[in-house]
DNA sequence: TATCTATCGATACGGTGTATAAAAGGGTGG
DNA sequence: CCACCCTTTTATACACCGTATCGATAGATA
């Protein structure tokens, strides 16, 4: 049984790159599964994260995963766990009420730039490891010990709840605008070369006025602007049932 | 080759009731094909919409669907868009902004209730549906021509996308926090029983002493309640916003 | 009536998560 | 040192998925 050659390797051996080092198939590790998994998901998407394909990254079949996990569903939940770890390695969160809830956000925003799945897995899973937890404490912590808070635990967990959910959904919002561009094998000016169209032809219809409005002569700022405004919103918001 | 009984029913013709009439083998049309999309995931989950489901209900074969549909995807679509449609057609939106935005987001918290599956379906993708629009087009309408907002045509954006984002993420939070409970075939105190320990256990650690404190001492409200008090806040932050 | 065409359905392919059971491996008792 | 048992790993298999392909079929047109 002849093996095929790849033709996408060059056929000289001098200039062919060693096989991209295979992690020794050594014993097993949750840590290293995960982290299979989230290689998997950044370069090739969350799509690719099956547990054949994990388990092919580590030189083993796909059901000896399940002497680690009992489910797809707990990968997918130590995958965002992890995620939370980067977050929480940070370090801890400076500042008083307002910057620490601040760069919570911001944390949150670039670690679901450096893994644009995550944003998937955060909604329709409850977030209970270990690391999500110490994310939640480092947010509440920094919050319970600032003037104006004091005692009133409710209403910190009010606050950092009021801004998670919106974090949450701003960067939903960002991930399938941007992901409609990508995701689909177009690039970003293709997208809107299709889209673009189809809007200008329902604002033709004349039933969406204020929309043709917003298409017309609103400035569509940055990605970045836009999630930093609805924060300082949120937050005022906040500050206003503070001072109360 | 014999047909196998279905225990379910009774033997007998007299008490076993007709077939349930099946939608005749008539012509096929989006909207039966999004409709019956809607019943089985309303009635069995999301998970259970399959296009050879939603094929079968509609005594067709699964490629049939490729006629009015070129993918999946674009099913799932038109599903967020029927929403959307049931929500517009609930008429128009009163009262000044503050009234405006709060009514919108209930009439997405109540539609979120009525279909549990949309608030899955609503993040990852885009909702250019012509009653999204819709939608989008009433909420943006009815601040264009509130006073405070008036020729802004930015504010008006910026605000009613923050609005939803935060919409998104509350909902999403009760989604997971629900779902964790149902749909893991475990009813609620089950469920209860089995992370409470567990979180317990976490706090016994002392890593988390002010999660600990929110276990023991917060008043831990409704659902409504938490929306409700986030929504407010936000909408503060716009009014905060809006006078300066 | 015959032919063309658009639609439909059967089949098939490659993929998925995971249940089941055989195989292999390692530690322990005889 | 061998035989046994128990745990871990692997092979196989099942049910299901989305959808590409292509022959059958039926409706419309010449």
């Amino acid at each position: 049984m002849t093996q095929k050659p790849r033709v996408s390797d060059s056929a000289l051996v001098w200039e062919r790159p060693e096989p991209s080092s295979r992690p020794a198939p050594g014993p097993l590790s949750r840590e290293r599964i995960v982290g299979a998994a989230l290689e998997l998901a950044d370069a090739e998407g969350l799509a690719s994260v099956s547990l054949r394909k994990v388990a092919a990254a580590l030189d083993a079949g796909p059901m000896r995963l399940y002497g680690y996990l009992s489910t797809k569903e707990e990968l997918l939940e130590l995958m965002v766990d992890a995620v939370y770890g980067e977050m929480v390695s940070e370090g801890p969160i400076r500042g008083a009420w307002r910057e620490a809830l601040r760069s919570m956000a911001h944390r949150t925003r670039q670690a679901a730039a450096k893994h644009p799945w995550l944003i998937d897995l955060m909604v329709g899973r409850p977030h209970l490891g270990p690391n999500a937890l110490a994310h939640l404490e480092a947010s509440l912590a920094s919050l319970s010990d600032t003037p104006g808070f004091g005692e009133d635990i409710d209403a910190v967990m009010q606050a950092v709840g009021t801004v998670n959910a919106y974090v949450v959904g701003a960067l939903r919002n960002e991930a399938s605008e941007q992901r409609a561009t990508l995701d689909s094998g177009m690039n970003k000016t293709q997208w809107q070369n299709a889209t673009e169209p189809y809007i200008r032809r329902m604002i033709a219809t004349g039933r969406f006025p204020t929309l043709a409005r917003v298409f017309q002569d609103a400035t569509h700022p940055a990605f970045e602007v836009v999630f930093d405004k609805g924060l300082d919103c949120v937050l005022d918001g906040i500050a206003a049932r503070l001072k109360r």
